[in-house]
DNA sequence: TCAATATGATTGGATGTCCAACTAAAAGAG
DNA sequence: CTCTTTTAGTTGGACATCCAATCATATTGA
């Protein structure tokens, strides 16, 4: 392949995966989820509550992309809501027992998203590659 | 980093190139073309004459995605279309001068796109990530 | 030959996403 | 203390995107 072609082969691996997840999180019970929604759940299984506008930022999502996918969460019973009692602007979102039951299916799509990513990969490539497109990420964060 | 986050790694360097090019699309008086516009375009750049269904394998959307596209694209005044006279199922599209003229303008994006991308990286292993992202791609793309 | 099937493209509906504008509340400046 | 600015979140509007259904035209098979 042509490195020059490389944003175009990164966003076909994306869209593979976009796609494999949005299957997987059906297969596991969650019809109607979509990757971004996962997202906010996987940040909920490693912090017990965290704040709208926190959440954004750690799924790089718009903060009102944010508002309607945390809304779904909650109507499906996933999430709850609560007001910060000392800065009433912020709204600090939790999982609920039904989306803490969720973990383990994740885990699952996650394993198995890595061993397709992965198939015929030796540890020192995967190694490799990470560095590299950790690289390739820095660039796109600087200033 | 840790290569077992590489899907969330790829997911956002797509995000920053998308809004790159967004964002250079509109500075090269595109405004209100998306990066799958584009991704037409350069597309015709190549091909004179392109099916619709052929544009959406190529651009990897859905055949009702380009449609849309490809309307957008000639409203602009960018594309053409015209029905194949032996086949009237098949509507070709092509490059209108208007469309044409801007393919310096893709040259130049491309350009600042890898530029930007591969900031810092040594001609092998820009070689290297090709490669190694070549295995990921095609994990995905088999059966 | 003609009915069944396959194919190219569009339409309609749903939704994830962003941006701009807005509201409410907190923090800062003078 | 008040006025201004910043911050958290929501709302409304636009749009890329997908899926399912549909339409029209080709192709195939019996």
């Amino acid at each position: 392949m042509n490195p020059d072609a490389i944003i175009a082969v990164i966003s076909s691996v994306r869209g593979h995966a976009y796609r494999f997840i949005t299957r997987e999180l059906e297969l596991h019970g969650m019809k109607g989820l979509a990757p971004s929604h996962g997202a906010i759940l996987d940040v909920l299984f490693l912090h017990d509550e965290i704040s709208m506008s926190d959440i954004a930022s750690r799924i790089e999502r718009d903060k009102s992309t944010v508002t309607t996918l945390v809304h779904k969460l909650a109507e499906h019973g996933y999430v709850t809501r609560r007001k910060d009692p000392d800065d009433s602007r912020v709204t600090y979102v939790s999982l609920t027992p039904a989306g803490r039951a969720l973990e383990p299916s994740f885990r699952e799509i996650s394993r198995a998203l890595l061993k397709r990513t992965y198939r015929g990969f030796a540890t020192e490539q995967k190694r490799v590659l990470a560095d590299l497109l950790s690289m390739v990420l820095k660039n796109w964060e600087e200033e």
